[in-house]
DNA sequence: CGCCGCCTTGATCCCTATCAACGCTCGTGG
DNA sequence: CCACGAGCGTTGATAGGGATCAAGGCGGCG
């Protein structure tokens, strides 16, 4: 159902829904070459300490942002749903940081940093576009640092599933209170900064509770607004413009 | 010591140990009006929700990003030291996501968000140079994300010692091995994700280690090579340029 | 059909939270 | 000048959340 839609159009979607784009600067975007890839579940996009040349876009399925420690364990920092741009920061750092991966089979696209210059050059307020979306990013990266450090596994879990449940409504990839989620619990685990044999014990006391309803592949919401309250969910964090959740019955 | 030194002149040297800045990008900083106001310990600089419309510059002391759960535990999720400009992200995300505050008696420098636009417009550069100082705030974040989320109590504070003890090396503020550091374990507790009791613990075991010694106000760093081993320590994160920190001997 | 990856469940262990008490330092006030 | 209280750091005892170890079930795929 993503792939109705060019890259380009879900890119400009993505940005109007923190941004206010004028026309000509949709246009812009509307004109930048992307490179289409098919990736299968578990690979890398970008690897820790590359220097790519180019940015990307999730078109289809869930990609996420990870680093390891010297011992081998990951952290997954960020979760990316169809319309994310995961790696603009590789526009003015050039050494990638962090590891980018995929968690689902997904479909990437790429676009050149030398095209998104001259764009941002020719059309200053797309380089503003593009600083509050790396700006965003970062403030999901404040509401995982106060989740994992601060809140229980249970609640925990729930604040992600929250999180998830708003962005992807935000991209219309959920239909009233379920989406597919085609993610293992392992790697859920590691974006949660647990277990994996943990996981499967939170998932099943989410279920006990009536919170959800999962299996292998979907993720059903029993009951929303309890949901958010343990999880201790309040969305402002994601800082979409004003309608977007709203509107959308959430 | 940094009082020395104009806020002006202390946002130069900031941005240029992470971006090359022009002469005439140098001045236009040079030329920003800045009001220095001095504050206690343990005080709100900026609340979160609120919509400032001006950023600050940390001229002396330390100050912090903080954000509360519902039921009241902090999680503080960075540390400023002189020289950082720690809320540049409200000049385009309006809404506070995060709380500032000081963890020490700080001096603080505001420069209105006016100001620093014009100044962008006029010079495109500045933009680049003010994103990429954001960039590496997020940065720093997912280094935390995976500091908190993956490794244990020890190892996580001799990391953040680490990482404090470069940056204040870049900044002129640590002399050898040591660096004033008048916060209290509490405070170092809520950026750890632990809890003060053990906080005092795990500062125990460092100095039982011969790897630190603290006294109310001060770091030494005993054993520098080990503390960075244990701490599973590699600074490309905080994106330097080139020779800031190898200068330094570190 | 049989292997492999993923999920589940049970048993045990350990790291860290919690509860509690005490000492120290410093600022305040009698 | 000393008493006193508040905030901070330390230390001990206990409790609990989650890790680890281990085994079994299940479905998909070669």
């Amino acid at each position: 159902m993503t792939h109705s839609i060019s890259p380009n159009e879900l890119m400009i979607r993505r940005l109007k829904s923190i941004y206010t784009l004028s026309p000509e600067e949709a246009q812009a975007i509307e004109g930048l070459p992307v490179q289409v890839v098919s990736l299968e579940s578990g690979q890398d996009i970008v690897r820790m300490g590359e220097r790519p040349s180019q940015c990307c876009i999730v078109i289809d399925g869930f990609s996420c942002v990870y680093k390891l420690t010297s011992d081998g364990s990951r952290q997954i920092m960020a979760i990316h749903v169809p319309g994310d741009i995961p790696d603009i920061q590789s526009l003015h750092l050039g050494l990638m940081d962090f590891g980018l991966a995929t968690l689902s089979p997904c479909t990437i696209g790429y676009i050149p940093h030398d095209e998104l210059r001259r764009a941002c050059e020719k059309l200053p307020r797309l380089t503003v576009a593009l600083w509050r979306e790396t700006l965003v990013d970062a403030s999901i990266y404040r509401d995982w640092l106060l989740n994992i450090g601060q809140r229980e596994a249970f609640p925990r879990v729930a604040h992600l599933i929250c999180e998830l449940m708003v962005r992807l409504k935000a991209v219309g990839l959920a239909e009233d209170l379920s989406f597919k989620f085609p993610i293992t619990q392992m790697n859920l685990a590691d974006a949660s900064g647990i277990t994996s044999v943990h996981m499967s014990r939170v998932y099943a006391a989410l279920r006990a509770d009536g919170l959800l309803e999962v299996d292998r592949a979907k993720i059903v919401v029993k009951d929303w607004e309890r949901l958010k309250k343990v999880g201790d969910f309040e969305p402002s964090y994601l800082h979409f413009l004003n309608d977007v959740i709203s509107s959308k019955s959430l």
